[in-house]
DNA sequence: TCTGGGGTCCTAGGACCC
DNA sequence: TCTGGGGTCCTAGGACCC
């Protein structure tokens, strides 16, 4: 054992699916199967999931596809626009089999989930871990790695760690490590869980490289150098408890629509028509969701791979709370005017929706509303709209369409 | 020519109130 | 009329995550 075990000293695993929107299209797609395979963000734009052949190959995540077309098709990789559909499918299929085996589970993202196993005792941990990567994969035909320990960043590096090592065979657990102190030194700082690129940088020019070096880091130069999560994640590396696994998932806060343009615009009547489409679809998602909004913040943005990092933003606080489109514009479009400037090029707007509240409480006004509605900017040439090529015609709409996987 | 979208949290600074 | 500090709230921007 790697630590003297703690009196209450908690069991935290993280599940992960291994490169999830990868094996989700290899479902639909066995042809891909043994190929190298990626798939591509919103415009086909850049590569957000990679199979093993594929990184292999050199692509790294983020890639513009457009640098690496070439290099794909001598390649003979399989390429697939994102389908979020039937990623959230699937997902629900996984997570479905892990909560038949623990009730604790914080669905942290689509493809991971934090799981509370400290009421299991050690001799059976693994067991049980092995039972849930075993059973995914069969039940759901998705591969997954687990990495475990005394919390949630523990758990990602063990986790990290079976993936990097192959004979950990996708399990991996914290108090199986010897010297875990001493591994430390050899892992690179910016690969913790909470620790970004620009902190890494920071860090680096700092003479901090390595997670060992990093929980040496005084405190003060540690809260200097990132903030109060940071420390959090150096106490967390040396076994302190400090983020919660959160059983009960928290309400929504707030509910963003943005998209970046097919190309760089500089006319106020597209950005208005763009924006106009952004606010439609976060209204649907209030819709959706049966909430309406208080407060909205809107934002245009430059190119940032040009070095146009002009990015303005606006909170607007409205009289009421509200969930129509038509109203909202008349309340944003103005100040979106204020914002934009013609002597600038935009490759990006959005909304973000805050304060929301269930569509029940909304209070009518006893007044007529005093703005007048605008009317919404349509029909211009869609410059700002999206393209997407390679998207699966498939479409998961019921459990029984996915293939049944038997291992 | 073409480089994602959505979410949460933290911080600094300003406005405002007492 | 002049004086001031502390608390709270809001916003813009910047980190992080997937």
């Amino acid at each position: 054992m790697g630590f003297k075990q703690k009196v209450m000293e908690k069991k935290i695993a993280i599940i992960d699916c291994n490169n999830f929107y990868v094996s989700c299209e290899r479902l639909m797609n066995p042809i891909s199967i043994g190929k190298p395979t990626v798939v591509l963000s919103n415009n086909d734009g850049c590569v957000i999931a990679r199979s093993q052949e594929a990184k292999d190959l050199g692509i790294k995540m983020g890639d513009p596809y457009f640098t690496q077309k070439d290099f794909m098709n001598k390649h003979g990789f399989c390429v697939y626009s994102s389908n979020y559909n039937l990623y959230g499918d699937i997902s629900d299929r996984v997570f479905s089999v892990i909560k038949k085996y623990s009730l604790n589970v914080e669905v942290y993202s689509i493809d991971e989930s934090f799981v509370d196993f400290s009421n299991i005792n050690f001799e059976n941990l693994k067991d049980v871990l092995e039972k849930i990567k075993f059973e995914v994969k069969r039940q759901v035909g998705i591969p997954v790695s687990i990495g475990v320990g005394p919390n949630k960043t523990l758990a990602k590096l063990t986790s990290y760690m079976a993936k990097q090592d192959k004979t950990y065979n996708g399990l991996c657990s914290f108090w199986d490590i010897v010297n875990f102190r001493n591994l430390l030194y050899s892992v690179d700082v910016s690969d913790v869980w909470g620790i970004g690129r620009k902190w890494s940088k920071k860090m680096k020019s700092f003479g901090i490289e390595s997670v060992g070096q990093f929980v040496n880091t005084s405190d003060g130069l540690v809260q200097q150098l990132t903030n109060i999560n940071g420390l959090r994640t150096k106490y967390e590396l040396l076994g302190s408890y400090c983020f919660h696994v959160q059983l009960k998932p928290k309400l929504k806060k707030n509910l963003t629509s943005s998209r970046s343009f097919g190309q760089d615009i500089n006319s106020l009547d597209q950005i208005s028509e763009a924006m106009y489409n952004y606010i439609k679809s976060g209204v649907k998602k209030l819709n959706q969701n049966k909430m309406a909004t208080t407060t909205a913040t809107i934002f245009l943005s430059g190119n940032t791979h040009k070095d146009q990092n002009h990015s303005k933003s606006k909170t607007i606080t409205f009289d009421k709370s509200m969930n129509d489109e038509i109203e909202i514009w008349s309340q944003i479009s103005k100040h979106l005017e204020d914002m934009y400037s013609n002597l600038k090029t935009y490759k990006k707007c959005g909304v973000t929706f805050h304060n929301l509240v269930p569509q029940n409480v909304i209070q009518n006004t006893l007044f007529p509303s005093n703005f007048e509605k605008l009317i919404p900017p349509i029909n211009k040439q869609k410059k700002w709209e999206m393209k997407q090529e390679f998207k699966s015609q498939k479409f998961t709409t019921s459990w029984n369409e996915l293939p049944l996987v038997f291992s």
